[in-house]
DNA sequence: CACAACCTTGCTATAATCCCGCAAGGTTAG
DNA sequence: CTAACCTTGCGGGATTATAGCAAGGTTGTG
């Protein structure tokens, strides 16, 4: 039985959630979440982020998966096929679609497998593969590895333009959005020893699973607060609070804070 | 430099070979022919049956590169993309087409994995996938070791239409082409202890890879002639002759005569 | 208020498909 | 005659597709 949601100053119409609509169109809510990340759906949310489908999605889901399973194209011709009917439109490429590229674009340079790599960045061939197509995003902790891995600065990701001035306003920062909730902006760039970003987490947003890599790292919070855990040891962190490290630590931090917290982060060497 | 080719009762046209294509769309002639059996192309033939290539086809194949790097379509989509262009057909689906589908619908019932099947055949992953999937053909010997597998019979991977009656006419024969040049014509099937087949084999085709399985086997020459080796032992037959021997020897055979052979071959048990 | 059943994101393991090359033997064209 | 191509049948490895899981949050019902 769909549950009956009705969205604010929207006309009350049936919406379903993902397991219904799952079991409708008879694939799994993964498979209906890489669809959508190619475009083939685009569904509200509610405040929880939870998606809410309409019996058009569901139609058109239905459609999709007899394409994939009766005539055997795959979800990138479905799109394709489905946008020239005029029932869908493509997803909007962001960073995100720019960072699986450049990342295809690195290890196609070095004439590297999907497995070489992945293996060297611990993390599956799978998932590698799916964020060079941009079907799945990777956490903070995954694309600093690879930008390790790749000898680059993780800005290099998204926009690279060469050293920053000296002085840099904060209109002029470099931003790039890495992971749910979190924003880095970059201070300085281009042939600098150490990397100074400001990063704004959002509550509860964080850098993801536990990660290490060679350097040393200086954080100081600015406003908010931020839980850091270095093996396994818990750090509570305040506005004016200063924290120092050696990467080769693991670690993993979050804002525990209702706020949104901000911290000035220099790390060096950079990630190049 | 493109070999011209000139064909009777066609215009003068240059046509290219397989492996001029290849360079000049930047895939390998594997991959040509894999996309001619899905369909994309239907290159005419020289009596050797080397492939000819038009410049319609060489820019189609470019355009079907295109959708498959660029925009990540796979092969089945290209074609539907194109055929809804007016610019290919699909492949007419003959027994081929039939033979694929029965191999998958018989391991989807039984709930198998590609790989599970394939290593109880001694066959690879992607060659199952292929058959199943009409992409690639195989040879008599490997329908075999499928049907034997499956515990069906060979012919019910063509049609499956109960037992014959007593007496079958020429005309009433069940007939499957089993690779190139080889055409069996079944004289008895159903619930039979004996199988009963006429060969009709071409100059220089034959069974493909030594093969071996279980039960007995008695052939005789009507027409033509036939090398047939057994454990590396070789008996050239010729009309009149008759060969008797046990299944479970590994076996290959070929007419290496320059006329059809027709050989009548009894096996027991029937491979169900 | 408790709790079952759902959702989220980030990621894995496995299944399936795609690509290209090779063996064996035949053909072409210089 | 021979190098370089073709044929078919098939393998090995690379890549993609699918479904599930962990950890933690949300929903809705009793």
């Amino acid at each position: 039985m769909p549950v009956r949601w009705t969205m604010k100053s929207s006309r009350a119409e049936p919406y379903l959630k993902i397991g219904d609509v799952a079991r409708r169109v008879g694939v799994s809510p993964s498979v209906i979440r890489s669809w959508e990340s190619l475009g083939l759906t685009h569904p509200r949310r509610t405040e929880s982020k939870y998606r809410l489908y309409t019996a058009d999605d569901v139609r058109l889901l239905k459609r999709a998966r007899f394409l994939r399973k009766v005539r055997g194209l795959n979800a990138a011709a479905i799109v394709e096929l489905l946008r020239r009917e005029g029932r869908a439109r493509p997803a909007a490429d962001g960073n995100a679609g720019a960072i699986g590229s450049h990342l295809r674009q690195l290890r196609a340079q070095r004439k590297l497998s999907l497995a070489r790599v992945a293996r060297a960045v611990d993390i599956s061939v799978g998932f590698l593969s799916a964020l060079e197509r941009s079907q799945m995003s990777g956490s903070v902790g995954t694309l600093r590895k690879l930008a390790r891995f790749y000898k680059t600065n993780i800005l290099d990701f998204f926009d690279a333009t060469g050293a920053s001035s000296r002085q840099v306003r904060p209109a002029q920062r470099k931003v790039l959005e890495a992971g749910p909730g979190v924003r880095m902006e970059l201070l300085a760039w281009g042939n600098t020893v150490m990397e100074p970003h400001l990063f704004r987490v959002a509550p509860l947003a964080g850098s993801g699973d536990s990660y290490t890599h060679e350097g040393e790292e200086f954080l100081y919070v600015l406003r908010g607060e931020l839980m850091i855990t270095l093996e396994k040891e818990e750090y509570r962190l305040k506005a004016g609070d200063s924290f120092y490290f050696e990467s080769a630590t693991p670690h993993q931090w979050k804002n525990t804070g209702r706020a949104e917290t901000w911290l000035l982060w220099v790390n060096t060497p950079p990630t190049f």
